[in-house]
DNA sequence: TGTACATCAGTGAACGCGCGTTCACTGATGTAC
DNA sequence: TGTACATCAGTGAACGCGCGTTCACTGATGTAC
């Protein structure tokens, strides 16, 4: 064996953490297994001992991002507390916050990748879903609605952390993008039933 | 004049009619001056003599959708009626509609190609921004708030309309996705206090 | 401990292809006389 | 009415470039003896 154990491991997770870094910055498309190897430390070639083509890098790098332990603590400065009776609450505003606005590299992929995914296989699209009904599982343990209803709310929080985040990105004045992250925070804080336990803050947080 | 005169004119919206097409079904980057001239019925070459580069299109193709007159008949099967007093409850339910879903090419940019723009120009962000607000105008009017609170409630109805869109088409499980609609339409048309007017109605429409 | 060897992760040239953009040219048509 | 011409929308070959993918090869290292 000429290479110590696990190397090759290591070196595969390397190059989905370069991928999925480099997919959030610039989209599927628009990044080269040239570029995504380099980024690694490596040349081209070595791309399809790991992977069969570019598109089945496209699962592995959406895939990495809820099943990684750490996804919690990606976007800097801002803490989970996994025993906290808010985690729903605090899941919503870390999504909508100032950090996972400006933090593009670190950025979940449902808020970088959703069309690249929409315009993919199915292979990929089911990777997004898992994404998307672990996000969904986390709110609705602490959805304040009837059980049945539940469900149906976690699903409309997500989304509006998701879309209200999407937009915020696209739009050109930041003030404005500001309001919207506001607005969205508001609205999903309210739909989920958290916004009771104190009165409303107005302004960017 | 050798040719008819508005033939130039004509000419151009033609150009960004296939545009329009082709970007909401391939983004940006995945479709070619080639493939937009050929479904022009033109060749590439004369590309350049109206417009000074293919982002300067970005810009016209997302513009053109509300600009248009017609864009509110857009979705087959879904009819506006402006002079209603339930109009905003109509665009969330056309918005999230199986007609929006299906219909790629004709769909609303905002839905197709927001991380396109999120990656492209300030003045690509800038169209997009204008869409949005055009859609948050015409949401606010109706919204059932206090006058100061309701551009925020339409801010945040806009944003799950088109989130919860995004996400559908995202997603691999076509029943799944007809859920996310659904518990998205519900919340929009909750949060902008148009539900209360008939009883809640539940299953895909 | 020292040496020869087998392993295999990684290299980089090459492939065919499509892209955005440029530009000298063509040819159909409205106009002037 | 008929003819010569000027106009200009549109053509298509050419440019340099980067892409995804393949493959014969290299060379550092763990192992066997």
């Amino acid at each position: 064996m000429p290479y110590p154990k696990g190397h090759r491991d290591r070196t595969r997770e390397q190059i989905i953490e370069s991928a999925r870094r480099l997919f959030n910055r610039n989209g599927f498309e628009n990044v080269s297994i040239d570029a995504i190897m380099a980024d690694s430390g490596l040349t081209r070639g070595a791309f399809y001992s790991y992977f069969r083509s570019k598109s089945d890098l496209y699962v592995e790098a959406l895939r990495c991002f809820f099943t990684d332990p750490n996804w919690k603590n990606r976007w800097r400065g801002v803490k989970f507390d996994l025993n906290s009776p808010n985690m729903a609450a605090q899941i919503v505003r870390a999504y909508l916050s100032r950090q996972h606005y400006d933090d593009v590299e670190n950025s979940c992929p449902m808020v970088a990748l959703p069309c690249d995914v929409a315009r993919s296989s199915p292979a990929v699209k089911s990777a997004f879903e898992s994404v998307f009904k672990a996000m969904v599982a986390a709110l609705e343990r602490e959805v304040a609605a009837r059980p049945h209803e539940r469900r149906d709310a976690a699903m409309a929080v997500a989304a509006l952390c998701i879309g209200g985040m999407v937009i915020a990105r696209s739009l050109n004045d930041a003030q404005f993008a500001d309001g919207l992250r506001d607005a969205a925070t508001e609205a999903a804080l309210s739909l989920g039933g958290w916004n009771r336990t104190r009165p409303r803050k107005k302004g960017p947080h």
